[in-house]
DNA sequence: CTAGGGTTAG
């Protein structure tokens, strides 16, 4: 085909292939301007709308600028439309010469408004976006759905409850309390200000819905702590009477709250509806499963997920690393990430907090620092609090309290007080009471003292037998009226999770349970366990409540394992609080005498024991 | 004279 035939199809040939050579597309415009005139005027229009629409370069855009700007066709709605839409949106997203160009708009139309909203929403300043939406009202346009959707975005993305209700009240107001789209946008607005009520009651109010809001519900509960409410939407979503169908988001958004709870059964139930639906391909969903199977402690289950991928990005690699971190197996971990350069992914900053993480948990000091170095000169990724929180653990828990110290002060972020508890814990680890006096006192400077740090602190005298102090601590959190999270541990039987909590006897058969851990502590006291109660937590709690017995919860979870399922299968247990060491040499104990595996999850990591070993000896 | 909207990985 000759250019001039091209030519001549002008307009058709630009649609055609507008996508496939924008370049190509401008030449052919710009090379037949005498052609155009006599083009019948609404190919002309169409043309121009054609090529705005796939317009991404700034000087494509001002030379059709100055085409049409002689033209009458500057006059058409359309074309204003459509210029404001490419210069306002991304890729070009400039707000300046679209404040510029709408201020030439005559007679803006709600598209218009919305189009500047939808800019500004994803802008560095979200908030101006209102100007327009209040603008609207007040030439009195009223606002569509989209309106409200767009500023709703930029409510989102600073986190700004207030301006999220008045919409809310604006969308009853302006009668768009049926547009299930919108809604669902509030709904992730509220799940966003981790505001879980309100996006439920949204929900509620929803006159129809669809698998994306429940998606949005079940997402939300995952990220807010309602793990179980999370898995149970799963199922109950699947009721006939709401008749929704779990997609590939589902899937992952509850993979989320399995991983949270550690909740393994439900987790493959998923992993196998995923396959049955063909989901299986997808990578986010691959990844996720992998930080699944490793938060319920099963690395060499999420190990066979990640060989089986063919594809493998960033995200995989930090998740495998980190799945290894978290289980124990620190040389894996570092392995991984040899590999992982091997391939030629760069490792991004969640990378190293794997990598850190593994060696800190698995006590490669050396290698620690290595990598800490590493990271910012190699890579030059600038510490984040996440690492420093690494490196101050690895540092405190080898002994290297006043180096740990030294690094938080050296920091360029501002230490918060988690990294502030990580030092107080490795204080307590090696009785340093000097230097946990002076973390505390950084706490209280935090005014982030929690009921944790005055445990802690409260263990650290009771280690060192300094009674007086220990009597002191607790006079103190007894008027302050501090009180101490109970610990909590759940196992997970037949789908179903249990929850014991201490001193909390609910449990329908914890007669039973009861008389088993007696017989438990009985078999093992025959193989030379000893009760240690150096755990001050355990006194307190008992002490309190006037007590004369009070287990542990993970015990009572263990003992209900042993309880109610088959021998030789695994007890896995999640603890919300620090496993004690009396509970780490019981379920050590207990993994010889009973020939049971049994994983413990802790705040941030797993204790694996098989016939009278740990995977963390040194370092529980 | 016709455009834009919701959920999602480590």
């Amino acid at each position: 085909m000759g250019l001039i035939t091209l030519i001549n199809h002008k307009s058709s040939f630009i649609n055609l292939n507008y996508h496939n050579n924008q370049n190509l597309s401008f030449f052919i415009f710009f090379s037949s301007k005498s052609q155009q005139q006599k083009q019948p005027f609404s190919t002309s229009v169409e043309t121009i709308v054609t090529l705005l629409k796939s317009c991404s370069k700034k000087t494509h855009l001002l030379q059709i600028h100055t085409q049409i700007i002689r033209t009458l066709l500057i006059r058409q709605q359309i074309i204003l439309t459509s210029f404001l839409s490419c210069v306002a949106l991304s890729p070009l997203h400039d707000l300046k010469y679209s404040n510029r160009f709408f201020a030439q708009i005559r007679k803006p139309d709600c598209f218009n408004f919305n189009t500047m909203i939808r800019a500004y929403s994803q802008s560095d300043s979200p908030l101006e976006g209102w100007k327009f939406y209040n603008g609207m009202r007040e030439r009195g346009i009223r606002p569509n759905p989209l309106s409200s959707s767009f500023v709703l975005k930029s409510c989102t993305r600073i986190s700004s409850l207030i301006g999220g209700r008045q919409i809310h009240a604006r969308i009853l107001q302006d009668g768009h309390q049926s547009d299930c789209l919108l809604l669902t946008t509030l709904m992730g607005f509220y799940a966003f200000c981790e505001n879980g009520s309100d996006a439920r009651l949204v929900f509620d109010e929803m006159p129809q819905r669809d698998t994306v809001a429940w998606n949005v519900l079940i997402s939300c509960y995952a990220r807010n702590g309602r793990t179980r409410d999370a898995l149970s939407l799963f199922d109950f979503m699947q009721n006939p009477e709401y008749g929704s169908k779990p997609d590939d988001v589902t899937c992952l958004v509850a993979l989320q709250a399995c991983a949270h709870l550690g909740s393994l059964e439900f987790g493959e139930r998923i992993h196998r509806y995923i396959d049955e639906h063909g989901y299986g391909d997808a990578t986010n969903l691959r990844n996720t499963l992998i930080a699944m199977y490793s938060r319920c402690g099963c690395v060499d289950k999420a190990f066979r997920v990640f060989q089986g991928m063919s594809e493998r990005n960033v995200v995989t690699w930090s998740a495998i690393i980190h799945g290894f971190a978290m289980n124990g197996h620190g040389r894996d971990a570092i392995e991984a990430f040899r590999e992982m350069q091997r391939m030629n992914v760069p490792p991004d900053d969640q990378t190293f907090t794997g990598v850190l993480s593994a060696c800190s948990h698995s006590g490669l000091v050396d290698e620690g620092l290595m990598f800490f170095e590493r990271m910012r000169i190699e890579y030059g990724i600038a510490p984040s609090i996440h690492h420093y929180g690494c490196m101050v653990d690895l540092m405190g828990r080898a002994g290297y309290l006043d180096q740990a110290y030294e690094l938080i002060i050296s920091m360029t972020v501002k230490p918060d007080s988690t990294i502030w508890r990580t030092l107080l814990g490795a204080c307590r680890i090696h009785r340093h009471v000097a230097l946990g006096e002076r973390v505390v006192s950084h706490l209280i400077e935090l005014k982030a003292q929690e009921a944790g740090d005055y445990v802690l602190l409260l263990n650290m005298y009771a280690s060192v037998n300094d009674w007086d102090k220990v009597a002191d601590v607790r006079k103190l959190m007894k008027e302050k009226g501090i009180q101490t999270t109970p610990g909590c541990s759940t196992i997970e039987l037949h789908g179903q999770v249990h929850e014991f909590v201490v001193d909390d006897d609910s449990h329908p058969q914890m007669k039973e349970i009861l008389a088993m851990l007696d017989e438990i502590e009985k078999q093992l006291k025959i193989a030379g366990y000893v009760a240690e109660v150096s755990s001050e937590l355990h006194k307190l709690s008992a002490h309190d409540k006037g007590f004369v017995l009070s287990y542990h919860s993970e015990k009572l979870a263990i003992a209900f394992g042993v309880l109610s399922t088959p021998p030789g299968k695994t007890i896995r247990v999640a603890k919300n609080l620090r496993i004690c060491i009396d509970c780490h040499n019981f379920a050590k104990a207990l993994s010889s005498v009973y020939n049971r595996e049994v994983v413990i999850r802790d705040r941030s990591r797993f204790h694996h024991f098989r016939e009278g070993n740990c995977s963390c000896n040194d370092y529980w």
